[in-house]
Parts: C-alpha cells; sequence; structure tokens
DNA sequence: GAAGCTCTCTACCAATTGGTAGAGAGCTTT
DNA sequence: AAAGCTCTCTACCAATTGGTAGAGAGCTTC
C-alpha cells in the first residue's frame, strides 16, 4: 500500500468531513486547508462540489455495498441478517462518518439520492429474493419481503446511527455500550424474525 | 384561532425549512422572503439563527412529546407501541418536515442535541418504567428495557423517514405505500414484542 | 401631545461561499 | 531541447452569508 494519490486523499478527506459536518456544513477551503492544499487543487480533481460529493457517495456506496454483498452471498437468511448487523457495527467503530454519508445521503431530496438508489438496486434485488425465499418455505415471520426488508435496514442503521438519541436515554456512547446495544439489536431482531420452533 | 403573530409565523416557515432542506441549506433571506418580510425583521424575534432553530426544536419538541406522552399513558405495551407509530405515521403525511428537523436536530454533533435531550427525558423515564414492568411480568420479550425502547423508537422513526431508501427499493412513496408500509411494521413489531401466548 | 414601546424597515458590513482564468513547476515524450 | 501533459499554485470574482446600526411608523400610556 503505498502513497494514495491525491485524489484518493481528497475523497478520503471529504467522506470524513460530509459524513460529519454534512456538505452544506464543509467548505471546500477548509477541505484544501484540512489536505494542505489550496481549494483549486480540489476542483482540477472534482469540476465542482456537487461532483465531489456525488463521487463520495459513489464510492462509500460501492464499498459499503461489496461487503453487503458479502454478506448476502450466506444461504441462511438469519446468517445475513446478522452478518449485516456486524458490518454495520464494525463500520459504526471504524468509520463512523461513513454511516453519516449514507445518512446525509439519503435525505430526502438529496441530489445524490438517485444514484444512491441505482447502486443499492442490486444488492437489494439479491436479499429480497432470499428472504422471499425464506418466507415461503416459513423459515421466516412476514408477509411482504420487500416492506420486511425495509423494516430490517432501518432497525439496524438507526440503532447504529442514532447516538444522540442514546444520549438523550442516557446511554453515554462507547465501545461497551455499543456492543451490548449489538446484542441487544441482534436478540430483537431474532425474535421478530425467527418463528418460534419447538425443541 | 385567530391570525398567529409574526414570531409565530417564523416558526412555523423555519420548522418547514430546516426540516425539508436543513438548518445549512436555509438562509435567513430566503426565510424572510417567504415570509415576505426582511431578514431583519427575523433578527428581531430571534436574536440569531441558531436560537431560531433552538426555538423551532424547541416548540416541536414540546408538540412531539406531547402527543407522545398521551399515548404512554396508556396501560398496555403494545397499545402505546401501536399509538406511537399511528403518531409518527401520522406526522409523516400531515408534517413531514417536523420529523425531518427531529432527524436534522438529532443529527451527531448538532448544536441542539443536548437541548432534545434535555426535553426527551421525562418521556423516555416514563416510557421506560411502563416497558420495564412489562417485561418482568412476561408480557414482553426482551431484557433491557432502555436498549429494547431504542430499538423501537430507531424502527418506527426509520420506517417513517427513510423514504429515499424506500425509493431505492423500489417502492414510490405514496399515501397508499405508506399505509402498507405501517402495517407491515405494526406486525414486524407485534411478533418482535409481543410472546407467544398458545390460545 | 409627548414620551415610550413594539415592530419592521433601509442601509451597511466583513467574511465566506463556490467557481474561473491562467501562470508556472515538474514530468515524459518526441 | 522543445512540446505537451499533469498538477498545484496565485489572483480574482460576483454572490451570498449572518449580523449590526439605527431610522421611522404605529401603537398605547401618561
Amino acid at each position: 500500500m503505498s502513497e494514495p494519490t491525491t485524489r484518493q486523499r481528497i475523497l478520503d478527506t471529504a467522506l470524513d468531513s460530509f459524513g460529519t459536518i454534512g456538505v452544506d456544513g464543509t467548505s471546500l477551503d477548509a477541505l484544501a486547508r484540512e489536505l494542505g492544499l489550496r481549494k483549486q487543487s480540489i476542483l482540477y480533481h472534482f469540476k465542482s462540489k456537487n461532483a465531489l460529493f456525488a463521487a463520495v457517495v459513489d464510492e462509500a456506496a460501492n464499498r459499503f455495498i461489496e461487503e453487503l454483498d458479502a454478506v448476502v452471498a450466506d444461504d441462511d437468511v438469519w446468517d445475513q441478517v446478522e452478518g449485516t448487523v456486524r458490518l454495520v457495527f464494525r463500520l459504526a467503530v471504524q468509520r463512523p462518518a461513513l454511516l453519516g454519508l449514507l445518512r446525509e445521503a439519503s435525505r430526502p431530496g438529496s441530489t445524490v439520492a438517485v444514484q444512491l438508489s441505482g447502486r443499492l438496486g442490486g444488492h437489494i434485488d439479491a436479499a429480497q429474493r432470499s428472504l422471499e425465499l425464506a418466507l415461503d418455505e416459513g423459515r421466516v415471520a412476514g408477509d411482504n419481503a420487500r416492506l420486511l426488508l425495509f423494516s430490517l435496514y432501518s432497525t439496524i442503521m438507526g440503532v447504529a446511527t442514532e447516538v444522540e438519541v442514546l444520549r438523550a436515554m442516557g446511554v453515554e456512547p462507547s465501545l461497551r455500550t455499543l456492543a451490548e446495544r449489538r446484542s441487544e439489536l441482534l436478540r430483537f431482531l431474532r425474535v421478530a424474525l425467527v418463528p418460534v420452533n419447538p425443541a
């Protein structure tokens, strides 16, 4: 792993900033300062701020979906869910800004939302097919695979990212409480998904 | 209901704008234009943009929590959950910007997050006590009331607000799909919460 | 009717915004 | 060594930002 290109450094730094303080909250000047550059160098690599945002979202979505796909490759639906939870929580620790960016990009009316949609499409279809099969065979409780998938996604992303609400509940975010949150989430999802199976 | 005061009109319009295009995306000039005023009139009623944001959040949180409290007053935990879902979905139809504002205000690092925390505190405590009781009596599945509450909140708010993700899944948001989303969410939560009770 | 209060206005302002134009440094290719 | 490419720079720019100062209009209170 040699030194990253300037273009890549810009993408990385922009992801952190966009995902933390938002796109509107990030000025090209501030971004350039952080990189030890002038903003005109950023504009050389990306023709506008919005193009940079789009590129950041594109890269982040690619990386995210790639890992997500690996998880969905698993046969068992519960393993898929558990793998997704572990993946998202790993990101919450290692790269919280990435989740923040997805949240930012999926804001209603976002300029890049459509683009994000396109990227997600394939992954969602795969996950849905697998879930549909499990529903048909009675291995999972529910009736509408697509909407169930949506509920699952909302729950996982919410539990992983809504740290301020958690703080409002008197739980200070930390590695330990994060692990607790994850295991409670897994328990919650297991009960919601896996039908009772008398031993 | 006579004509609202200018102050109230500012709060209402600001809520819509903040909750839709964000605080950073809203300029005082644009806000004033929408109101048929000059921005200096806004700054007469609120000493700064951030003070306005704080006031908007405060009012919105008050209204939201007031309704939430009425729901939690119910004895049965499931009725509380169902009531909350219905409340949030009613808001998603009647005042989507209010949910957007809560999302904005609960952004990690938000200036008003602390304030929101304070407002939510009392409501959360009440909900938690009620949930704890139900857990003890085995009327609800789970072991950590606080974290379970957090999972519930994340799920409900996510399903109600993540419209762009829904669109990515090929479901165009509309009144009909919203109702479908709600009933799927209720089914999902019922399975997750209510222990199997052989008839 | 003068004093004072409430409210909105005009007139500014310094700082910051995203973006353009183009010079020049350091390469590689011819 | 000249030509061309890649990249970062300085120098600007018009527009917009949140915010200040203070005038004046329309009330009510004395």
